[in-house]
RNA sequence: GGACGUUUAGCUCAGUUGGUAGAGCAUUCGCUUGACGUGCGAAGGGUCAGCGGUUCGAGUCCGUUAACGUCCACCA
């Protein structure tokens, strides 16, 4: 640190130097050792293509706060980094780029696919990494992990063989979310339903050997194609008698049975439902219900097939115009309306999402679900705020079937192996080369991958060597804290609560703590279609990684969403560079001068006082940290440093120096700004990293800050606290005093002379230099009731003291006494509260007596104002 | 349709087990103070969304209304 030139805190020359000792310290890396106790925090994997957004940002901050904070406790922390392979959204930059090229993936075939992809995600995989270590975190990179390296493979090759041997998971028919871009088959958790204008098509369809009609409503015509029945509801009127009769499919001439089903709504539409088994999950299951036949018209690529006639080639959105013209044509359009209605979109890219019936690999949820919701109910797993612990339940349970298979070819391939001989199914986490039925070499291994999530819910274990049985997984595991944001509680929180439930027996984490979304200073969510989202590298250029981070952690809430604003960045930024001046200071008062590691003997007054408050502030920042109150103690470490040790103590400290620079309390001084100092940087170090470790070295130390021993409440300094009250008197004072000249124009630069009434002469006296100093005062005079004083002075009254200026030429006499009169009111107003309030039995006998001692308290002293005040309203008279 | 969140100073937000409200920014006034103007000293500004209840006491707990927002489900 430049401490003769630089006035101002620079992060550039700082950040990275800084984040190089620690990783040449090794401080990052952890060993399993049974002789501490561990707390361990599984990264939430970002998309290995990715770039470091600003809810990046806030994960990683919350995340290393914590790991500081318990690493500088004496735990055996470990934090484990790692990245996702994010099949969809990978795959669909590589097929983008591979288009840029004029080349496709069907071009390239799976391995030439594969081998373009792991290029792609070589070049760019680091990019997320390097921007996490830009923002401080200090994870252990040594323990890196990726979702399709070989430890995580293992994982889940072991667990989908787990699965299905034990019947939990099953290839079948059903009707899953095809999303036409993709080209794959996506969860239900994947879909957004977004509104849309659309259409409501009211169609007649012919009863057989009838000249009536039945007539349904639909959103989609297309599906007419293939429709395999038509459903009422039992109870309906209209309807019952046509319940078994036969319609006439339009268009396509299809026969088509009418069945009764309590699914459909009479007051809805017309009351009669198209069923189409092979698009509507509905419709599925009113099929399944009335075993009817199963009609797909549809390609994967959202054009219709071979079933769907003369509209076989057309692309979906054709095919409905052209559907539409010919019923018109044939008088079959009853209406049309106007609506908007929910579309299921793919989560990914936004397209239409067409249910459709497929071969797919599922995991059946139920009995997963069920240990998954009693561990949250028991506490075993705690989520902070606890109202999220409602959202989980609800989602489990109401849960279904999770369709985990995907036609990517980016992911973790399904280790199931097909028989072309007879047709067995084989699963196994090694490849199967011959059939275990009927030994034929003709096998092929399942062309699906699994879904990102499948590998993600085993994140918590699998990078911990699971299923062999590590040194790391038994002393990591279960992990302490999940930091995440409540959008992903569906996507992974759960699977990862009910996979570590069913595969290692264990809850994979304590605690879950839940952060909002950053949001843009307008309140929109930062997204690249508004283009409104900052990059947090562009900040940490600008501002440095622990204004970022205080910013983050600052201010908000667990669970809120949070605003940013530049304002807040530049607070935060300030904050660092007082730290920084306070240093400096110190430096050039008491530089070269070596701290005892026990406090002075001769402690005064106001470092007694200053002791207490950290001792105060140590206490509460522990035990909001502890519950996860992280802005809360951020908030304190904030306001003791820059009012109370800044303002106060340091200028205190000024004073006390300059008295006499070789006495003994001047050395005490300067062994206490260190001390402080000291103090206030590893308590800060958690939340601002970089400065705080930048500031400690360049005093006297025998570690790095970054393993130096958090603060502990210390009752040596809790003793003071007595003292520590009585000071509190002076610096009430010397506001007060301070206020009245504000008040009265007096400038600072004026000196003034003061007398002082108190019950608590001693106090005053050994301070008097500090009111004289801070408030511009020649020496004061302290006098006793009743003394005599100038004719014309100004009163200032404080509980413990009164103040008098003498200041003819100063004061308005009528100016005065209004104002006097008006503070009078103020007391009295609080006077008479505690007094109602000790009048009150109720209150005598119910409250707490410290409260009740307290409102005494408060009432003698502003009897005691009072007092003070009415007889200085009189003196103006 | 169901659930949840928010509503506190001009703005953005804190407020830890209930003990008559705080910060940052903004505004106004005063400071060429030997760490820092990215600073120092001060001031103004709030019936804590409305109503009702529990309590000696409610921003804080319960009920209800309103506005805004989010999530889930989803009507063919």
């Amino acid at each position: 640190m430049d401490k003769q030139i630089a006035k101002a805190y620079d992060h550039k020359a700082v950040e990275d130097k800084i984040y190089k000792f620690w990783l040449d310290g090794g401080y990052f890396r952890t060993k399993a050792d049974k002789s501490k106790k561990p707390y361990s925090i599984v990264m939430p994997p970002p998309n290995v293509t990715g770039k470091l957004h600003m809810g990046h940002a806030l994960d990683q901050t919350l995340q290393d706060i914590l790991i500081r904070f318990k690493r500088m406790q004496g735990y055996n922390t470990l934090w484990v980094p790692g990245v996702d392979h994010a099949a969809i959204a990978t795959e669909a930059k590589v097929v983008a780029k591979l288009k840029e090229e004029g080349l496709s993936k069907e071009q390239l075939g799976r391995e030439g696919f594969l081998k373009k992809a792991f290029e792609w995600k070589e070049n760019y995989g680091n990019i997320i990494t390097d921007q996490i270590k830009k923002l401080g975190a200090s994870c252990d990179w040594s323990r890196e992990r990726f979702t399709m390296d070989q430890m995580c493979t293992k994982a889940v090759n072991e667990v989908f063989v787990r699965l299905y041997e034990k019947g939990l998971l099953y290839k079948g028919e059903r009707i899953i979310n095809w999303c036409t871009k993709c080209k794959t088959s996506i969860s239900d958790a994947e879909v957004d339903f977004n509104e849309k204008a659309g259409h409501f098509w009211y169609i007649k369809y012919p009863l057989e050997n009838s000249e009536d009609y039945i007539e349904i409503a639909t959103t989609r015509p297309e599906t007419l194609l293939g429709d395999t029945a038509i459903a009422v509801n039992p109870t309906d009127q209209r309807y019952r008698h046509l319940i078994g009769k036969t319609a006439i499919l339009p268009l396509m001439g299809r026969s088509i049975t009418i069945v009764g089903d309590d699914y459909v709504e009479p007051d809805f539409g017309t009351g009669a439902v198209k069923i189409t088994p092979a698009h509507d999950p509905n419709d599925f299951e009113v099929g399944l219900r009335h075993k009817l036949p199963i009609i797909c018209v549809m390609n994967e690529d959202g054009t219709m097939n071979e079933n769907a006639g003369v509209y076989k080639g057309l692309d979906r959105y054709e095919a409905r115009k052209r559907i539409v013209k010919d019923l018109k044509a044939l008088g079959l359009i009853a209406k049309v309306e106007d609506i908007h209605h929910n579309v299921g979109t793919c989560y990914r890219c936004g397209e239409t999402i067409e249910p459709m019936v497929s071969e797919q690999w599922f995991v059946k949820m139920h009995d997963l679900a069920q240990p998954a919701i009693k561990c949250v109910q028991e506490g075993e797993v705690r989520f902070i705020p606890s109202r999220f612990e409602k959202i989980y339940f609800n989602w489990l349970y109401n849960i279904k079937d999770w369709c985990i298979s995907r036609q990517l070819w980016w992911g973790h391939r399904i280790p199931a192996y097909y028989c072309a001989e007879c047709g067995n199914t084989m699963v196994s986490g090694e490849e199967v080369t011959s059939c275990s039925k009927c030994h034929s070499t003709e096998i092929s291994q399942d062309e699906n991958t699994l879904d990102t999530w499948f590998s993600a819910a085993l994140w918590p274990f699998s990078v911990f060597g699971w299923p062999d049985d590590t040194e790391d997984l038994e002393q990591f595991y279960p992990t302490d804290t999940l930091v995440t944001g409540y959008d992903i509680i569906f996507f992974w929180v759960v699977r990862m609560i009910f996979s570590g439930l069913e595969h290692t027996g264990q809850i994979p984490f304590k605690n879950v703590l839940i952060h909002g979304l950053v949001r843009d200073a307008q309140g929109r969510k930062m997204s690249k279609s508004l283009g409104n989202g900052i990059d947090p590298i562009e900040i940490i250029e600008e501002y440095g990684a622990d204004a970022l981070r205080f910013t983050l952690a600052t201010g908000n809430s667990p669970g809120n969403d949070l605003r940013f604003s530049e304002e807040k960045l530049m607070a935060s930024r300030n904050f660092a560079n007082k730290i920084f001046n306070a240093a400096r200071f110190i430096h050039m008062k008491a530089d070269s001068f070596s701290v005892n590691p026990d406090l002075p003997e001769n402690l005064q007054i106001e470092d007694k006082w200053i002791l207490s408050k950290l001792n105060k502030v140590t206490q509460e920042v522990t035990g909001n940290i502890d519950k996860f109150e992280l802005g809360l103690a951020a908030q304190k470490i904030y306001d003791f440093i820059w009012d109370d040790f800044c303002d106060w103590y340091i200028e205190l400290a000024k004073i006390r120096l300059a008295q006499d620079k070789q006495s003994k309390v001047a050395d005490a001084t300067r062994s206490m700004l260190i001390f402080v100092l000291q103090q206030i940087l590893k308590l800060l170090h958690p939340f601002m990293p970089f400065i705080t470790e930048e500031i400690w070295q360049t005093f006297p130390h025998t570690t790095a800050l970054i393993i130096a021993k958090y603060p502990e409440h210390e009752q040596k300094f809790a003793d003071f606290a007595e003292e520590s009250e009585k000071f509190e008197m002076i610096i009430k004072a010397i506001k007060a005093i301070r206020n009245k000249r504000a008040e009265m124009n007096a400038p600072m630069s004026k000196k003034i002379k003061m007398y002082i009434e108190t019950e608590h002469p001693e106090i005053f006296a050994s301070t008097s230099i500090f009111i004289e100093r801070l408030s511009n005062s020649s020496p004061i005079e302290l006098v006793q009731s009743g003394a005599r004083l100038p004719d014309d002075v100004i009163t200032i009254v404080t509980t413990d003291a009164k103040v008098f200026i003498p200041s003819a030429e100063l004061l308005d006499k009528e100016e005065e006494r209004t104002k006097l009169q008006k503070a009078y009111g103020h007391v009295q107003k609080e006077y008479d509260l505690a007094e109602s309030k000790l009048a009150n039995a109720n209150f005598l006998n119910k409250a707490p007596s410290s409260v009740v001692e307290k409102v005494k308290q408060t009432r003698d002293d502003m009897k005691k104002k009072l007092e003070n005040l009415s007889m200085e309203i009189d003196k103006l008279k």
